[in-house]
DNA sequence: GTCTATAGACTGATAGAC
DNA sequence: GTCTATCAGTCTATAGAC
């Protein structure tokens, strides 16, 4: 595998189950098997690092979108999905998805890294604003009244239910969070 | 003022707007004012400092939920009130409340800390369902369905919009996230 | 309870050979 | 692209004087 890739794949793991902050370029060298000095030839300083993992995540969540709605027909359909997929993440209250462990870290990112985290938030809303729309019109959620604040309140939901989770090192609370919202969605119909 | 206040005071500052392993004892002692060797005697090692915040957090809180209960009324006055404190505590983006803070920092936390910080959510949701139960019964809280579910989801969701307006540096996001949440809540009426 | 002084480990980062 | 060797800086923590 690339090294780059590799090196990618080990930060990921370790910024989402311990925080950005926590493993250091030695963590990354054991792990991935080369020297420490070597990693500054792909990543220069830790922030082009930082600035490697957001982008990356951000263009396989964007594929994981569209994947969704191409399986999907109903507004429910695809929010079910996207839910399993936070859920997925959390890997029983192990780890959390990079977006949240991003976001909690400290204020040290550089603009270019907390910019596409912003930009990721942003295009998350959008896409479940117009999902909330669509649920609205199939009749698939129940009461959407303002499809941007839902797509906002859900973002936000998923993100604080997997930090009590995590904390909890279980995935029940994020269960328990995250019922009311799926009691909204219709029962699941033959796609 | 009390040394181990005063050190506790500035942890407790740092820590929100931080990240509680993005500051120092060598950062504590210049914002007090002593060395950091003296931060030893009041706190040995850190994960006591971690320990002494997240205890004094738990207790104000719940002293914060005692005042609700005795200012309002209603559930969705309680619930307003509620809202209102971790808005207040976000400074316009400038920090998260303790409880975000250390949900997100490292797994490094020791066992107690991360008891106590379970407890304090386990406190919340209990205070919440019981809130939910009231708004449910005072007709004050519009479609109650499931008070328990009702209540880890707003405490996610706080912390959730907590965590996405901090990355924004702006209360809008936060904003945004809770409307539909207040948007169940019948208007104030003199208290 | 606060101080000086220091230990020992770890951090991200650089220079330069191969 | 990976290596060895090394840097200067930081971190938490300790010993012992006052």
């Amino acid at each position: 595998m690339d090294t780059r890739t590799a090196l990618l794949d080990s930060a990921e793991r370790a910024a989402r189950q311990r925080g950005f902050d926590a493993f250091s370029y030695a963590d990354l060298a054991r792990d991935v098997g080369i020297r420490k000095a070597s990693i500054h030839h792909h990543f220069p300083v830790k922030a082009d690092l930082a600035f490697g993992l957001i982008e990356r995540y951000a263009a396989r969540f964007s594929e994981t979108l569209a994947t969704i709605d191409r399986d999907h027909r109903t507004g429910a359909g695809k929010l079910r999905a996207y839910h399993q997929a936070y859920r997925d993440a959390l890997a029983n209250g192990t780890q959390v998805c990079l977006c949240v462990s991003m976001s909690a870290g400290r204020d040290s990112f550089a603009a270019p890294v907390l910019d596409q985290l912003n930009l990721f938030h942003e295009d998350s809303a959008a896409w479940l604003a117009q999902v909330f729309e669509q649920g609205a019109a199939d009749g698939s959620i129940s009461h959407v009244q303002d499809a941007a604040a839902d797509a906002h309140a859900t973002l936000a939901l998923m993100e604080g239910a997997q930090l009590v989770a995590r904390a909890a090192k279980s995935i029940s609370p994020f269960d328990t969070a995250t019922a009311s919202f799926l009691a909204r969605l219709t029962p699941v119909r033959p796609n």
